[in-house]
DNA sequence: CCACAATGGATAGTGTCGCTGTCCGATAGT
DNA sequence: ACTATCGGACAGCGACACTATCCATTGTGG
């Protein structure tokens, strides 16, 4: 098919898949003559992810394009592809004294979280950074709830874990698996976060009987 | 203390303070003449709030407004202000016809899994929406792996939701507990989403053998 | 076989976001 | 008195994610 094909059944403009072409977002399709490509089935595939990625997922086109990337090379390891995924900024603007003094003791209650946990990870990985970076504004904020919440957060979040890499092992190929362990990693924040909201609300209103809730439907 | 002094306290630009002002993140400090206004360790606070929401929550300037209007305004329920925080944009661009389909289908599983367990959640709230879309969008991308792990998600959100709340009850006045419930809400599922990467890594280390780790340090 | 739509490719333009820079006349502090 | 700072208004900027235009092919229905 060519690019108004493409565009119909993927419900995305010619201008934007232009633009993925040119972002490296798609791959290029097979040239027929020195200036006409046709595309395939696998594009279809591919732009309704890149679609998933940016719209549910939250990711920008380029973490989209680093995501992908890792998707098609089975030599980046999987944890450096979805670090980039990570929505938040990781960035931290003045290192002032008391940021890093905050930041070197928000290490040290991962470290010990992590430690009673027997986790093996590596500082490498850019969830570290993130975890750290925001321990470490919450204690600046004044309380430290979340502190309190890390051990509970790290339970279920294994409990979790465990069960998706094991879904995923049994899978077939390995780009059908790494494609399903990034898409899910990606959406799946984004349905926990949902999740977590609905839980909220309901359990506030266990507890506390706060709002009036009509029912559904 | 006048801007200067805000902006040293704080380590946000006297131009971005003024644009915060502008953009009504922050309240206007008082006036002591017609063209001079104090500030004090509210202001302080608040603006390390904003930070927060922004850099570590990933929030919109705009979202990071909502929210905290909330916070200021008792009238606001607390679920239709975190709505506004969540990054994703739950937007949907052409309603296809597979697509309300493939909506619909996921309104009826997320119904059911709710029911299953006897949440008192309504469908007003945000997080719903964003829920069902998240659903539909994984069941277009071919396999439904997250679907079945929507199950676990919402078991473990209960549990997590219900220490969270239990922790809010006893504060002291509202408008601390509603800041903390806004900001650990937010930051929260920074956290969640980077202690999930890191069980994610230690899963797969520990299920598969897949990735040589050199220990932290 | 030929007019005419569609294509690939390049480049420029658009709208939004989150600031940043500059200017102004009015204080504040010394 | 004088200079730094202030608040306030507004223009500008760079990044981002497209979108529009142009053009020289190419494909295709009549």
């Amino acid at each position: 098919m060519r690019v108004g094909e493409l565009s119909r059944r993927s419900g995305v403009s010619v201008a934007s898949i232009k633009y993925y072409l040119r972002e490296g977002l798609l791959p290029p399709g097979e040239r027929t003559s020195p200036n006409q490509a046709a595309y395939d089935e696998a594009h279809v595939h591919r732009l309704r992810m890149v679609r998933a990625l940016i719209d549910v997922g939250g990711l920008s086109v380029a973490a989209t394009r680093d995501v992908l990337a890792a998707v098609d090379d089975p030599d980046v390891p999987l944890y450096v592809a979805l670090g980039r995924a990570s929505s938040t900024t990781t960035a931290q603007d003045d290192p002032a004294d008391d940021q890093d003094e905050a930041r070197a003791a928000a290490e040290r209650t991962l470290a010990a979280a992590v430690d009673e946990r027997g986790w093996a990870v590596s500082d490498e990985n850019p969830a570290w950074r993130t975890a750290v970076g925001v321990l470490a504004t919450y204690a600046r904020l004044g309380d430290d709830d979340l502190s309190a919440q890390l051990g509970l957060y790290m339970q279920v979040m294994e409990e979790v874990a465990r069960r998706e890499v094991a879904v995923v092992v049994d899978r077939g190929d390995r780009a059908r698996t790494v494609e399903g362990v990034v898409v899910g990693t990606v959406l799946g924040d984004t349905l926990l976060a949902a999740v977590r909201r609905l839980a909220q609300q309901h359990c506030s209103l266990e507890l506390l009987g706060e709002t009036p809730i009509r029912p559904r439907g």
